[in-house]
DNA sequence: TTGCTCCTCACGTCACGTGAGGTGGC
DNA sequence: TTGCTCCTCACGTCACGTGAGGTGGC
């Protein structure tokens, strides 16, 4: 599998691909220069966009795939220790009251415009 | 007023005040090279960090408050028109929704190793 | 020869954090 | 002389975007 045929299947840009190898997440084979993606590529790509949805940093997510191991517990999640998890949830429970406060304050001067332009 | 004193008003760092002058934000008086921050430089702290609170960013920010007139309208609110507020919102509400279901698996997953270590 | 896909630098973006090295006035 | 506050570079961070300039095989 190429390059664009990795990026297409995971919507993302060949740039995401390369970076995310400099970063030591995938390993994908070389032939010359050019890269192949093979299945074990598939699975890591799949748990580090994974790893993205719940809002870890790629640091973090390095750390929870780890070196070799990818096969065994392709789920992520399995891979989240309870405290982690709870930290997580803290952690975007705060990032989602700051913007429910925007969205309302929001709200309220769009709404009061509409009132004021009657 | 210092640098100082004005970071510990606002709750920022030397760095942002400095950083928010360069980027054209903030116009402290210098004596020197020290600065000092007046009335009108706080009038456009405050819209600044309303802005942000808001989920703009300091390019959107920059041209909410425009070139001089901070005296005029100190309530960014008063200066989003309603189409940019409803873009805004609807783009908040694009961010919240992801939280929510990331929130929503780690939840799952989390009760999920309570049940199963039960 | 022309297109297409791929490659490697390497600088740019966003909003600052973080030293390094130096200055002024009590 | 010592501290404290302030200053100006300037590189680092995060997760890539965006060219520039070049290569390989149909």
């Amino acid at each position: 599998m190429t390059i664009s045929q990795m990026a297409r299947l995971y919507g993302v840009s060949l740039r995401t691909l390369r970076f995310y190898e400099d970063r030591g997440l995938i390993k994908p084979r070389r032939e010359g220069s050019a890269r192949y993606y093979r299945s074990a590529d598939r699975t890591r790509m799949g748990m580090i966009l994974r790893g993205k949805k719940l809002g870890f940093t790629l640091s973090e997510i390095t750390d929870l795939i780890g070196g070799r191991g990818a096969s065994e517990t392709p789920d992520i999640e399995e891979r989240l220790q309870p405290q982690q998890i709870a930290n997580q949830i803290g952690h975007l429970e705060r990032q989602r009251e700051e913007i429910d406060s925007a969205i309302e304050r929001l709200r309220a001067t769009h709404s009061r415009l509409s009132r004021d332009a009657a």
